[in-house]
DNA sequence: TCGGCGCATTTGGTATACCATAGACCACGA
DNA sequence: TCGTGGTCTATGGTATACCAAATGCGCCGA
């Protein structure tokens, strides 16, 4: 008899725990509430988590060299927050990669990959009408992932992914503020059909056109914000 | 009367110039020799270094975050060898990167940024036919990085950059193999005249078939590298 | 001779203790 | 009252000791 067995149950040591906890926490915080509390202490930290202070961190570590904290020696450990321009320089690099996943989806996509995308973003469609704001972000999100997976360059895809987790909260305004909602449905579909045309050029004009087009708005929109994030990095 | 005094002398903690010192010793190093030493001991090392393991161990985190290394509990510290696909993809993703950067500088840069810029390649191209091939790399990857800076996007260039260190040895051996120092000049010479036209579309189309013909390139001819290669990470 | 069990060693993971400095706070004197 | 200096505390940086698992080797029995 074959046992059955848990397949791995050992093997995420504390400090990758402590990790995917500590980032998944950066990231749905509100860092951008006046009131935020952006100090972290090791201490008190790895008191609360009841662990020591040396796979604690090791996590920081990580933590800093994705960009999420800062930790200043002496002084303490700062979870950052995205000025406006480094907000539009990060959407900026990503129109740069799903522009090219989009263009390679148009050579390598199979037909059954683009009509599963076809029939995501027509659901989506659907219930976007009296859909709320969250569940229609989720569907969003899912269809640009989707792109740049059929690109079939893995390195896009998680190069792209670590851009948008230090942007969900970004979207998720975004989304609130802008009618965007209507127009995104109109542009997704517009790229299905140059992907489904086989025609990369347009599937990558489209795409970078697309995510620029939320640049523009940020940029537009958001210029109070920014005056407000860097008064309040200065302290 | 006013002293005239040093700045600030001790700002680099002992994990930052470790870091340091072991991410150039592992760029640097030829992680392709068959023979190479890929096993890292850090009670060895931090004897050698005169430090303890602790700063040791975040400055290897770090690099294993970046994709430098691998550290598999209780078995060893690895530099890790990219594998054919690795390489390709991140190919792909500089071109997406650097492409993108070249619309921008058609649009955003100076005319002084692009005079420097056909300077640069001018002297480039004249020392080019005598010169050895590490002078000429270090002036093709210094065009590169110039056209990343005149975009204006801080982050494109950062991301490049971070994918580019770990292809020094594979843009090396791609030159050497290759006559393409020859048909770089050229390209290059087109790519500055598409910014200098002040073209977006024909910039970003240029730098994206430039270095997707190193992908090619790569791709054709390293077939037996990758197999050995991979032979080699099995152990 | 061969195979398996188990101990010793290696090695990364974790805990703890100590160090050094930046910043706050206080006392003292002009 | 003001400011100057010292001291105390908070906090990240570093060193050291110990832990646990994976591996290799050797003893022992069949």
């Amino acid at each position: 008899m074959v046992m059955k067995l848990s397949p791995i149950p050992t093997n995420q040591t504390l400090k990758d725990q402590i990790y995917g906890m500590l980032r998944t926490a950066i990231i749905e915080m509100n860092i951008y509430d006046e009131g935020a509390d952006l100090r972290l202490d090791e201490r008190t930290l790895s008191e609360q988590l009841g662990i020591s202070r040396t796979p604690l961190r090791e996590a920081l570590t990580r933590l800093e060299q994705e960009g999420f904290l800062e930790v200043r020696a002496r002084k303490g450990v700062f979870v950052l927050r995205k000025t406006l321009d480094e907000i539009l320089d990060m959407i900026i690099a990503w129109a740069a990669l799903e522009s090219m996943a989009a263009r390679m989806s148009a050579v390598n996509a199979t037909d059954g990959e683009i009509a599963a995308l076809r029939r995501h973003a027509m659901g989506n469609s659907a219930s976007s009408a009296g859909a709320d704001l969250g569940e229609y972000s989720d569907a969003n999100i899912r269809f640009h992932q989707m792109i740049l997976e059929m690109g079939g360059c893995k390195l896009l895809k998680d190069m792209a992914e670590s851009l948008f987790v230090h942007m969900y909260a970004v979207r998720r305004r975004a989304l609130e503020e802008n009618d965007r909602a209507a127009n995104s449905v109109v542009d997704h579909m517009e790229i299905i059909e140059a992907i489904e045309a086989r025609s990369p050029e347009l599937a990558s004009r489209l795409v970078r056109e697309h995510t620029m087009r939320l640049h523009d708005h940020v940029r537009t929109v958001w210029s109070r914000m920014d005056a407000r994030a860097e008064g309040a990095l200065k302290n």
